[in-house]
DNA sequence: CCTGTATATACCTTGACGCGTATATGCTCT
DNA sequence: AGAGCATATACGCGTCAAGGTATATACAGG
């Protein structure tokens, strides 16, 4: 389980990793909220904090895991050239459409919903 | 072989589109550029084709792979909460460096680069 | 202390993916 | 038409990761 990629592959870990965006969470809660049973949690919680995308605090019996932001800023990081290119792309789309407007002024109303 | 992110989670095919962020280049360029075999580099280009990642044109008996925009904006949607989330961390760690600063004028010169 | 709760770990099985090798398809040029 | 190049596909194999079930660890409260 090398890179940050393969950890964010798997669907169940990255919801779990939307719940923590919203405010720290123990297991059980975790557990509920996706209705995962609660090894399946724990194992994915401990890939995630293997890899440095999240942290645990110890409260009595639970544990309170909260977000780590290095791993994901690294596949923002990989993301970051492909940017300008569909940003290029969404221009071009536009410059389209807009000479569709004129050549169809009547269909001006679907767009720009 | 569902989702976007099982798709970039093969270091290969990171690599692949990286290239082709470039320019577009033919399944021989993007094999000698990446000093990979054929094979592996055909079946992972179908994979990024049918995931709508690139696309391909035919020019005599080469293929042109290049870029799709969608299923990485998909990534990038994916990841778009998270930004504000570590962006309040960056803000947390500028804040500390300045302080920092303050305390040690002499290293100003080392900061900003 | 003992019971219940919360979380972690161990073991096993299964399925999927990537690779290598071999072969097929298709185009070009002479 | 035939040779050579460029790309795609088929098949068998090894590996690895995810899930399920069972069990271990640890803390809390009566």
């Amino acid at each position: 389980m090398e890179s940050v990629f393969e950890i964010i592959a798997e669907p169940n870990r990255r919801a779990i990793l939307s719940l923590l965006v919203l405010s720290q969470q123990s297991v059980g809660e975790i557990e509920r909220q996706l209705r995962l049973p609660q090894p399946t949690v724990s194992k994915h919680l401990r890939v995630l904090r293997e890899a440095g995308f999240v942290e645990s605090t110890v409260d009595a019996q639970r544990r309170l895991y909260r977000l780590k932001p290095e791993p994901l800023r690294e596949v923002a990081a990989w993301l970051a050239p492909f940017r300008r290119f569909w940003s290029a792309h969404v221009d071009a789309l536009e410059r389209h459409l807009d000479r569709m407007d004129q050549s169809t002024p009547t269909k001006k109303k679907t767009r720009r919903r």
